[in-house]
DNA sequence: TATGAATGAGACTTCATTCAT
DNA sequence: AATGAATGAAGTCTCATTCAT
């Protein structure tokens, strides 16, 4: 309870993980958080895979709870900046198809897959984490996709009203049928993620500018 | 072997849960289940919650796994009835909105959200079990959607090349908005909730029909 | 509590298992007791056995101990009359070889090293029962055949002073080489069994005889 | 695999009970296991008597197994040194009589009683213990014995053909009238056990020697 | 008489957490 | 800062026993 005792880490908002036991921390926490789930995975045995003792997981952070958020905050953190670079210069019908596979790509890596089940898991129980966790992850790459679409729009290449909505449903249907299953722990083969990848997608592509090019119609 | 030992209903086939205490069993665990999760409910508040001894528990199932199986069977079954009887003879635009309507409602129900957090939460553990949920709800669905597609086409009213793809697209076009974050926690009122099926929805049959409608292109 | 609710063979003395369902439960019971120990047999599997229900373990029975101690009895019965008839008009020498081959075969069934092991296992619990069971067991086998040597001393083929002790002794030598390595578990096959008995027996023989076989010494 | 996390006694190879906690944990087990065997023990009155807290049990030992195995190691190696120093230059009369006393108040001591009732009654379930306690036991101290025959034999004094057989033999004469009963719970008086003590052992050291006392036979 | 549904105490074991060093 | 020994609450599951039918 007195601060003077504990160890430095745990009061103070050492937020840039700084040391390098921190790192050991968090690196092994994530990788049993994210094999067993939070309820499943245990202290002694991130403490095992940190190669630290179990009390100074308790250094660094003050429970279980707590580690968890940490370990999310990262895996979020190392999500943003993929995938997320439009080029306006290119064709928009390339872009879309770019952005489509590396989304669909993205979200069948094991390690996303996992990170999203065990986010969804706690959701009940940590609600204001997964909504965070919502938010700066799909949310936030689809408010980056929408505005690429919104300076679409405004170049004349693009009809759309609402761009958000536009936006998340060109990501749903390039990203669902892959990343659905595999939620729900169907095996898919690399071959068969990298066929349903490219269906999903060259449909989406085409779907979306169907509907939204500007005089789709009137280049008859 | 003998089946005059134990309890009923574990030795002999008793699937269709008449006994009343099998019924209250079902109901405490669902509830407690899909609060918890699969890992985080435990034997004992379930017990308490069913209002029946922990022994009680063990009568009618064999272990705490059996018993997440039955709930979950019980809210699949639930789940498959609704939504899914299309009107051949509304028209396609309709029978879309109609369709997406009930599936984005559906999916926005707090039990429904529980459910898929449960499942997808423990699909690691038991990936059959995950699989079997996958296929016997969201992927029954889409055939169903799919198999009414295939009528529309044959009658000359869509033309779609792949209509499993193009099912299961529309499908994610109206729920994801809301299944998405609502799976990770993100708290939107009933209100908010409404408005998002009926912009999704709204915004998916506009697609769906610009693209697959017949004539669509013809026009040219 | 009361009498007159509760079935009758609980409550009188009728020991002499007239009953059908009597002999089935002590059937099995017997069966699940020697094979699992008094602890690790539990009443569901000697319901499951017997092919009875619990329930009427219970009205034949007040609790499991005393099923047990009635188990116990039948094997007791069983053990005495097999082994114990002396031919007095044999050769000594045969008749102890004949005693003490029938004596190392007996100890060696499983049967026999189970009720053993069973009985010491909770005499520390039932002292009672275990010194019943000795005095009728190998202590009555100890006194017929001690009555058999007075006999022989009395006819001046022996002589002995203590014969109890000689019996007992006699009887340690032909089955102590079988009898405690098994109980403790040492795997023996059917052929060593038999090997160690001759062995024993043959050694036990020529060592009481050269002890106290009348004018042993004077044949000089 | 890293030996940071868990408390050092089950991870390395501690056997030396250099602990307190550990000495006070197996005292504990060994005196609940002594008196209620391994099934009747349970952990927690095995940590009540101990004075330990439930879960250290399990930091020092992996399961009930283990540590009702290290119980009866710690019995049987306190077992071995005792009784078994021959002095060859002794009489051989003295030295028979002098081992059979000691082995007949050592099988008499309750303790020993006790483990030997609990290794027994689990033999069904843990056979190689079983054997391995027989081995290093009654086994051990026969081997023992039998080459003290052996030297006597070399050395003229004696005459045996098969000396395990009679050493074996021997050993059960001077035991036998205490251990069995005592094994099955009858009730001997201190006095009633030095009495049958003397009577066994006198009595086999003079049927011993009437059998394989070099010149015995040749006298004649 | 015979049953089987129901119970609740208690079994072994795990684990997040604390604390003296 | 770091450790590891120690804890006790809580987990799943078993089982002897009771009771209404």
């Amino acid at each position: 309870m007195s601060s003077s005792t504990q160890a430095r880490p745990v009061e103070e908002g050492w937020d840039g993980g700084e040391s390098l036991k921190r790192r050991q921390i968090l690196a092994g926490a994530s990788s049993v958080f994210m094999s067993k789930g939070f309820n499943g995975a245990s202290m002694g045995e991130i403490a095992r895979v940190a190669e630290v003792s179990k009390g100074t997981l308790y250094v660094y952070f003050q429970n279980k709870e707590q580690l968890f958020e940490a370990c999310i905050d990262e895996k979020r953190r190392s999500f943003l900046a993929r995938v997320l670079d439009f080029h306006d210069e290119a064709p928009v019908e390339d872009e879309l198809r770019r952005f489509g596979m590396a989304l669909a790509r993205f979200v069948a890596e094991p390690e996303v897959i996992m990170a999203i089940r065990t986010v969804t898991g706690i959701a009940e129980q940590m609600p204001e984490l997964g909504a965070r966790f919502y938010d700066n992850g799909p949310g936030h790459s689809a408010r980056v996709f929408a505005a690429y679409l919104d300076r679409k729009v405004a170049a004349g290449e693009l009809a759309i009203q609402n761009t958000a909505l536009a936006a998340l449903q060109f990501a749903d249907m390039c990203q669902s049928n892959l990343s659905r299953p595999l939620l729900f722990g169907v095996n898919l083969s690399a071959h068969e993620r990298e066929l349903r990848a490219e269906a999903s997608v060259t449909q989406a592509v085409q779907t979306f500018l169907a509907t939204y090019r500007h005089r789709g119609a009137d280049a008859c």
